[in-house]
DNA sequence: CTGAAAGCGCTTACAG
DNA sequence: CTGAAAGCGCTTACAG
């Protein structure tokens, strides 16, 4: 049998109500009988049960999350995040991802319509964000964790993307590089705009022409890297150095430069944007805008608790700085 | 305000009972009685309180999953494989780590004692083996994803590391190397046993023999294989082929193996364990021995789900077949 | 400072 | 087939 607050009350000689008192530290309570109540507390093992307390609270002290997917590389970290400050705050951590679609989706919004969790942290779900304005102007605390420059109408976490664009640009131009090609990301992610227009900025800057022609799409994918170096290498354009918008673009980039023959960094240099746990690992080694994936992760999580325990929060995008990571693939 | 079941009731004409009764597929409800009640509850948009169901039934539909860390390569396919299937049986995941040790620790012990789950889900919890055992003998379902050979006295999901080590020879054998060198994992893992033992056995079934100098232990770091890969060349003993016994050791390998001048596979074959998002991408990309991650999720996730609806599981492992994966590192 | 009572929103025997 | 009532294990005004 489960122990329950009627069984403390009776060993401790109190009511219910006291017990519950000392609990939640309220005051008022004369400091002997606490004591008696919690040395009770500590002999037979009791804890709360959370359902019971939630119920009568009308809280649940537990924080959903909302990912796309859980395989990302950078996820893990972000998470981490995450869970290291809820944790720290005794608060629990509901995942859900839109892995299998419109199904995922309708479990979702079952699980916020049954008062699952308090509040909800979200990145990036594609298509979704007028889902989540909706939830979020509809009483639900809300904090998104923002690495695509969505600008929502409710508290984010972001990153500077325009000025990782600069600084990435800069690294370039002081390693002597002159002819610039850029493989950008999907064009509808705010931050693939706000990258490419830091780096330009940077360049214009410094005198520096950026040939259109030398600015190709890709999807954030390997593949895609792969694929906008093969046209890169098509224009017949010359270029010694590239800015790929992500790292695992980055990685398809080094490839194909490889597999034409050219080497990295001595031919092209190649910096990307993330700093992935792989990006030590490449060969080379790739040098790379970081986002403070772990920082961006523990950010939106205290903000979110924040507003959980009453204070306001501005729903104005709280930006993280990024930092250039040196390796060898632009040294 | 919230809706309530009460509200449903009264707009249906019938008691709260009954409603709970359609709400739960229960049987004996009138047929025209159940359009009615759905239909309201269609027109409202009623959702049940989880907590209040969950308080009145003695579960809540939701199991813990409980992790060493987030940022593991492997930890993303595995958790998607259970978030899934739990999703598609309508169950929450309550997500910990064990991130900063004791203190993480015990905020998990305390939900554990709140009742904030059903069932547990657990992922090679350093050193917490027997504090898992001790939850599982007080009753609340277990189940262990174990990547690591640890054989506990509670279900588990495996997977077969002696034939993925056994497989790793033949395939390097096929090859045509005939010189072979090991960088292990931690020792007190029971799957760098094994995974050894099956290696070992197809050379003997070949009649090749292992040189014990060229068995050298690594960390599961690809810093560890670097270092091991260093003492591997420093014995000055010829070698061909290279097991390395996951797949951040083999990227340590490879590198240190360029770093020395050695071209991989030309000079040298490397053979690496698990198949991490990554292993496509290294250069060259990288042979290997996959485990199944998102089916083992998926897996022990069904497994606990058939637990919890009171269908008896049984304390043996289930073993999942690795595969070979065959890229450039060992063609 | 403390207790009795009502209430949180459901489910589940028990009657009928 | 259906309802009234008790109960799940807490918290929170309300009295005193």
């Amino acid at each position: 049998m489960r122990v329950t607050i009627a069984e403390v009350a009776l060993r401790a000689r109190v009511s219910k109500a006291t017990v519950s008192r000392v609990l939640n530290a309220k005051p008022d309570v004369d400091a002997s009988t606490a004591r008696r109540v919690r040395q009770v507390i500590e002999e037979i093992g009791y804890v709360p049960s959370a359902r019971a307390a939630g119920l009568a609270r009308g809280n649940t002290r537990t924080v959903g999350m909302l990912v796309p997917s859980m395989t990302w590389p950078w996820m893990g970290e972000v998470l981490q995040g995450v869970v290291d400050t809820l944790e720290a705050e005794g608060y629990g951590m509901l995942l859900y991802t839109v892995n299998r679609g419109a199904e995922s989706l309708a479990q979702f919004a079952s699980h916020v319509s049954a008062n699952a969790f308090d509040g909800l942290l979200v990145v990036e779900p594609p298509h979704t964000t007028n889902y989540i304005a909706k939830l979020h102007a509809a009483g639900l605390p809300v904090v998104m964790i923002d690495d695509r420059g969505t600008h929502p109408r409710f508290p984010s976490v972001a990153t500077t993307n325009r000025e990782g664009g600069w600084s990435a640009a800069r690294h370039l131009l002081a390693g002597g590089r002159s002819r610039f090609a850029v493989v950008t990301g999907p064009r509808h992610f705010g931050c693939v705009g706000d990258r490419l227009d830091g780096f330009r900025d940077a360049l214009d800057a410094a005198g520096v022409r950026l040939n259109p022609k030398l600015v190709v799409d890709g999807d954030f994918t390997t593949g895609g890297g792969v694929a906008a170096t093969v046209g890169l290498l098509g224009t017949g354009l010359r270029f010694d150095g590239v800015f790929a918008q992500n790292d695992l673009s980055a990685i398809g980039v080094m490839r194909a430069l490889r597999d034409s023959g050219r080497l990295v960094p001595d031919d092209v240099a190649v910096i990307g944007f993330d700093d992935v746990p792989t990006a030590a690992h490449t060969e080379p080694s790739l040098t790379t805008v970081r986002q403070p994936l772990h920082q961006m992760g523990a950010t939106a999580a205290r903000l979110l608790l924040d507003h959980l325990t009453g204070n306001a929060v501005r729903d104005v995008p709280l930006v993280l700085p990024t930092s250039l990571v040196v390796r060898r693939s632009a040294p």
